[in-house]
DNA sequence: AAAGATTGATCTGTCAATCTTG
DNA sequence: CAAGATTGACAGATCAATCTTT
């Protein structure tokens, strides 16, 4: 059997993309367990967050987040236990909910935010010189737009 | 509350990448689906295949994947349901276990290989010149190595 | 006692089915 | 009937506990 194909370049560069996102996340996950948030809640928080009106439909949320809607439904329970975000449904569609980022839920999400800052400027940015860490953005950024078209439904 | 992190440039960064990663991998993992394969297999198979005789400690093989060792025991389990990977006891140490490639698991993977290059090639290689490819792979080495210290044990 | 590997309990996410509203 | 959201059943991974070998 052939298997010059186990060598391939872009299987190569596969390989370090996944593996710098495994090892990379690790960090940032010990990070924020210590703000008692999941990679999944930090997601949710911080796109909420960002959001006029600090609230976003399930559906947008999910396709933003990249969980299905189910997942999202169970993440938003946990969430909302903690009385980190609120539902509220839509005015407009009551087929529609709304995910709302409570005061507590903003109170929480930034707290953690300094750390996971600095595990990304010690891990990533901090090992870069600026034009480096100005084309991996750029390089991201490209990747980004092709494959997640839908990243920025409802926003 | 402040709330000026919540755009801060690194965390956008992040963002890129994490987005970026799971477009990516969403695309690989149904490429690979048509082979049989989920993510964890493949990259099981792959570090096997890339191995001298094949073969690798149990304790090595999860630290290579990143995943734990009994989440390893588990994806050799259905890898030699299989008939993809057996396993055999160090004869040195006999408190280990070897997995080892057969024959069907190297081509198993050699088969799922064409498919995985195509993919990265159209969403990742293929959307960046030559020396945005370089940049970009220079920067992923870099940042593995520095989170990755344990990526090659065994190897 | 420590290291390698496995197992049971549990957690998190998905898919298919269901309920409600448009 | 389609879209939004949720629920039950299930797949995949982890942690803590266990067994064997060093």
């Amino acid at each position: 059997v052939s298997d010059a194909l186990l060598r391939d370049e872009r299987i190569t560069t596969l390989g370090l993309f996944v593996e710098a996102y495994a090892g990379l996340t690790a960090l940032l996950d010990a990070q924020m367990a210590l703000h008692g948030l999941s990679h999944a809640e930090f997601e949710v928080l911080i796109r909420l967050g960002r959001t006029n009106g600090r609230r976003l439909r399930m559906t947008d949320l999910a396709k933003q987040a990249a969980v299905s809607t189910s997942g999202l439904t169970r993440v938003v329970d946990r969430l909302e236990a903690q009385g980190l975000v609120e539902r509220t449904s839509c005015p407009e569609d009551r087929r529609g909910t709304n995910a709302v980022l409570t005061e507590a839920g903003l109170e929480r999400v930034i707290a953690a935010l300094p750390g996971q800052v600095e595990v990304v400027e010690r891990w990533l940015t901090g090992l870069l010189d600026e034009p480096e860490q100005a084309a991996f953005t750029r390089a991201l950024r490209t990747i980004r737009d092709a494959v997640r078209p839908d990243a920025t439904s409802g926003s």
